[in-house]
DNA sequence: TAATGGATGTTCT
DNA sequence: GAACATCCATTAT
């Protein structure tokens, strides 16, 4: 499966929200292939985006957001969990793609013993979940993903059962239906907006 | 099925 | 000192 080019990232940031499904995430540790394939992301962008990070200027935590297209930005967050975006658009333009779920394919053992839980349609589902299944911290904040070997992204098929809601666990910005995923997937987080069926 | 709250630490005001 | 792009168990309906 070829890894995905930086042209990809380079682009508004809700289409390569759109576009991400599918595609197959790859974790190496201690050379070991933790993979899986995304079902669930979600859209930020700085610019008149009052969710993102980003919406009230730079900040030392933000800055991957403003870098180049298709790097790792991730963040603690709520005192226990990562989470990890690529970054997306132009250098410059602060915007970035929140991956929130992965269907397990590869390393599922030892992305068992990271998560402690057994069941697989857990395993990373949402986004606390899947950076613990698979190791990510703040050690790979920047990460190139479209060079690197530790952690990048290999294109997969076009996704067609996609449905769009409202961002979870977000207040502001509810304007915006940046988030995505595979209708009917087992593998997608339980968060859901209100007011937004979850069912196929 | 829905709402509530606790664990926990970094960031920004 | 408050807020937070979370998760999960517990309680209420």
């Amino acid at each position: 499966m070829a890894r995905i080019r930086r042209s990809f990232f380079e682009r508004y940031s809700p289409t390569v929200a759109r576009e991400l499904l599918g595609a197959r995430l790859v974790r190496v540790t201690d050379g070991e292939r933790l993979a899986g394939i995304v079902v669930e992301t979600e859209a930020y962008r700085g610019e008149r985006d009052p969710a993102s990070h980003a919406y009230r200027g730079k900040s030392r935590r933000n800055e991957v957001m403003y870098g180049p297209p298709g790097h790792a930005y991730v963040y603690f967050t709520m005192g226990m969990h990562h989470c990890l975006n690529i970054t997306t658009e132009t250098e410059g333009i602060a915007a970035a793609v929140l991956i929130r779920a992965i269907e397990p394919t590869e390393g599922v053992d030892e992305m068992k013993r990271n998560r402690e839980v057994e069941e697989l349609h857990r395993l990373a589902s949402g986004p606390g979940n899947l950076t613990k299944a698979m190791r990510i911290d703040r050690s790979l904040n920047g990460e190139d993903v479209v060079n690197s070997d530790l952690l990048f992204l290999e294109g997969g098929s076009w996704v067609r059962r996609v449905r769009i809601t409202t961002r979870v666990g977000v207040s502001a910005g509810r304007a915006f239906r940046w988030r995505y995923f595979v209708r009917g997937n087992p593998f997608v987080s339980k968060g859901r907006p209100s007011g937004q069926p979850q069912n196929p």
